[in-house]
DNA sequence: AATCCGGGGCC
DNA sequence: GGCCCAGGATT
């Protein structure tokens, strides 16, 4: 015998209460409303979103390739940090075929900034999967859509709905919120098997006839009445079917266990000038974090809060062949913070010594091939960077304004 | 099933 | 400082 996942005592609350005429079958374990009660909670919900839908660039029509691209940048990003990259990703990348024929610092100079860059990757590796396999055509079948790279259950079902008008389901921390609360669901939504649940009962709730909308709806919802902090259930347009609503437990859905803390990691970086007042680059390798963008040199440090000159000085010396005039300080302490780390940035301004130059080439032509070079700080948007070395470079532009 | 992968916003 | 966000790939 299965458990039910709510409590049968919360329940009477909808019958006594509020709208639900009809309780429907147990989905997973979850109690839910039924059929009649359904018709009306889509009607409700759509209305709403029909009066206050939010005004997106990427609703402006139903283009497969503009919906899937907004799909990608919304993964673990939020709406108001895509917009801008939403419109400069069209404009420099108009079509499917463009973006399979743009250079990878094209690529990951239109991401930067966005984090999480193997998505920008993984969409052209998609991209050049559709002009091979698929004429060029953005393919309209689920398992299609779910097989190119990059596109998991959720951005394929948003993808097949919105676009496609499928009627499936599209589970993101943001609907699962919706319907943990919908439904008052235990199930903790850290736990990956437990999306499951969430996507039967997606397939449930989810109107035939308006499935993309529907989805967008549970966002809007979610981004809204239902945010995580702030939310404002009673006042939700759909508050009468709401279970945690008429319970009082908003927040105590959804259930969610911790992850763990991001782990420290301390380097010094390396802000090497030559005479011409440009600062040595390095392109990240591809088993690196942020690999295949340019940063300063970064030594890890063997010990924490290592702020030792003379560390500086023999890994210079030992990693380049040089002996540059080096800073006895730090200029700065910058920290950053990746999901599962947290980096301890000391700059260290050193000045190449003019008759090393050469040699220093030849030791970064040996050591890199074509991955360094020299940079002027007025020259730093000609190469992608990740957001942590904007801010070495701040500090280096501070200093140097002195 | 757990870990890796960015960055910004909010409290 | 902690948690969240229109998650997916890898192991």
């Amino acid at each position: 015998m299965k458990e039910i996942n709510n409590q049968a005592e919360d329940l009477t609350v909808w019958l006594n209460t509020s709208a639900i005429v009809d309780l429907g079958p147990i989905i997973a374990g979850v109690q839910v409303f039924g059929p009649e009660t359904r018709q009306a909670f889509q009607r409700d919900l759509l209305a709403w979103y029909d009066q206050e839908k939010r005004d997106l660039p990427w609703r402006e029509n139903q283009d497969p390739y503009r919906v899937w691209v907004s799909e990608i940048m919304l993964q673990q990003t939020q709406v108001d940090t895509v917009i801008n990259y939403f419109n400069n990703f069209m404009k420099v990348f108009p079509t499917i075929a463009d973006l399979a024929q743009a250079t990878e610092a094209d690529l990951l100079k239109v991401w930067q900034g966005l984090g999480y860059y193997s998505r920008v990757r993984n969409m052209q590796a998609a991209a050049r999967d559709i002009m091979a396999n698929h004429e060029g055509v953005f393919p309209t079948e689920i398992k299609a859509i779910k097989a190119l790279k990059g596109i998991g259950p959720y951005t394929a079902g948003a993808i097949a709905s919105i676009a496609f008008n499928q009627a499936v389901p599209a589970i993101d921390g943001n609907a699962m919120r919706v319907l943990a609360r919908l439904f008052a669901i235990d199930a903790d939504i850290a736990v990956a098997k437990n999306r499951k649940i969430f996507e039967e009962i997606g397939s449930y709730l989810i109107d035939y006839n308006r499935p993309g909308d529907f989805n967008q709806a549970i966002m809007d919802l979610g981004s809204s009445y239902c945010s995580y902090k702030n939310p404002q259930p009673e006042l939700s347009p759909i508050r009468a079917y709401n279970l945690s609503t008429l319970n009082g437990t908003t927040l105590a859905y959804p259930v969610k266990s911790k992850q763990k803390k991001a782990r420290d990691v301390y380097y010094q970086a390396l802000l090497i000038e030559n005479q011409q007042g440009q600062i040595l680059m390095i392109k990240r390798s591809d088993g690196q974090l942020l690999k295949n963008m340019w940063s300063v040199p970064l030594l890890e440090s063997r010990r924490d809060q290592v702020t030792d000159y003379q560390y500086v000085v023999a890994e210079t010396s030992a990693n380049y062949q040089v002996s540059p005039i080096v800073m006895k300080e730090p200029l700065a302490e910058i920290k950053h913070i990746f999901t599962h780390l947290k980096w301890h940035i000391r700059p260290f301004y050193m000045r190449l010594r003019p008759e090393e130059e050469a040699l220093l080439a030849k030791q970064l032509d040996k050591a890199y091939g074509n991955s360094w070079c020299w940079l002027a700080a007025s020259d730093m948007d000609q190469l992608p960077v990740a957001r942590v070395q904007e801010k070495i470079w701040q500090v280096y532009r501070d200093f140097k304004k002195q």
